[in-house]
DNA sequence: ATTATCTATAGATCTATAGATAATGC
DNA sequence: ATTATCTATAGATCTATAGATAATGC
């Protein structure tokens, strides 16, 4: 199972996913920084995650740095998409709402690695993440904006997006999220906002804009 | 401003809250776990915020793992103590639950550091820390017990232990968390479990089992 | 004698760079 | 010639231990 192409070949096969040398060790790193974390995973071990040599990772990313940060730009990208695209809809805002909660619970429950719980890291907070940070708290201002124009309850427009979050914990905690978490949590958000329209309508509307956007 | 006791002198004046070295150490440990994560902080940068040197931690803590399990013990002692008191009160499970909530967030909102945001460190998952993540898992089973006892919402029970969590992670995202939050979050799960009962009634009933345990 | 500190250091990392090597592609 | 890997290593950590030192307490 040796791979075709040039360069010298690697001592080990091939074992991660992953079509090319980056994108196995992308694969790698999700794993291993999301069970141990971003500075408890040494360089060295996601080379022997990929099976190649620890020095052969930078020919494909500079620094390690770069590889969380590809990381963490892969899952802010979708959500924060379709939350640009949401905001120029004429639906409800408890709709849309509704809709963009049910897109990236769905997104944190099935992805592949739990990335998520790179958000807290400590490490995110220098100047090096500085575009990361600023690009999630422009989804934190998405909820919170649609929140404030669905909800008739003053205080609790920031809630909606850490409900959302609870997923990473849960993966967290519990090893998996169930797959009733993509409609139990934009439930829960609706009622926890005290919207008064039928649930059941404000969900087909929403799903309607999911297939749509 | 030298200490009198006994010992050799420290070489930099005492600047830490704290009675004791080791209360000294604790509270500057807590603020560089919460800041830079447990993996980042040597124990040279705590020895450092100490005004000690690195090798005096150890007169004090065995290992730096030591200092890590003493601080998050300290977080989950009061809570889980408060929540075992309640499981034998004859209140309504609604009540019970709305004092639960309002006693742990009011102390995750208040606590001099964000130790909470430890909560999801990757050193947990160790053998060295299985004492702890039992006695959080108590206290998340407190929470879900009261909750299905409180909903008549299938699957919810899981969320209001979540919503107090969001505390930590607001407090991370905007380096504070408002007052209103001990509040707010309890009011929350009220509504997001559908309990009919009117809020103001359950939130007065709830703050005299706060005042009595 | 006991205590809390200090200095010095062993041994184990870890990231990133330099330069060699073994494939393919032209 | 280009590419992807390899080997080797510099230089910077980091944790924990050994043993000296300078106070107080008895």
């Amino acid at each position: 199972m040796t791979h075709i192409g040039p360069g010298r070949p690697r001592l080990e096969p091939r074992r991660r996913a992953g079509q090319t040398p980056r994108a196995e060790i992308l694969d790698a790193a999700a794993e291993l920084f999301t069970i141990n974390g971003y500075s408890n995973t040494s360089t060295r071990g996601i080379a022997d995650a990929v099976g190649i040599r620890q020095a052969s990772l930078y020919h494909h990313f500079s620094s390690k740095d770069d590889i969380l940060d590809l990381l963490l730009a892969e899952t802010i990208t979708a959500p924060l998409e379709f939350a640009e695209a949401l905001a120029k809809d004429p639906a409800p805002a408890a709709v849309r709402l509704y809709a963009l909660a049910w897109f990236d619970v769905s997104q944190l429950r099935a992805a592949r690695w739990n990335l998520g719980a790179l958000y807290l890291l400590p490490e995110l907070r220098g100047e090096r993440f500085a575009a990361f940070r600023e690009r999630r708290d422009t989804l934190r201002r998405h909820y919170e904006r649609l929140a404030a124009a669905a909800s008739a309850v003053p205080g609790v427009e920031q809630l909606p997006f850490r409900l959302v979050e609870s997923v990473i914990n849960i993966r967290s905690d519990e090893g998996a999220a169930a797959e009733y978490a993509d409609r139990l949590i934009p439930d829960a958000i609706l009622r926890l906002l005290g919207v008064p329209e039928d649930p059941e309508q404000t969900r087909s509307a929403a799903m309607e804009l999911v297939d749509l956007l």
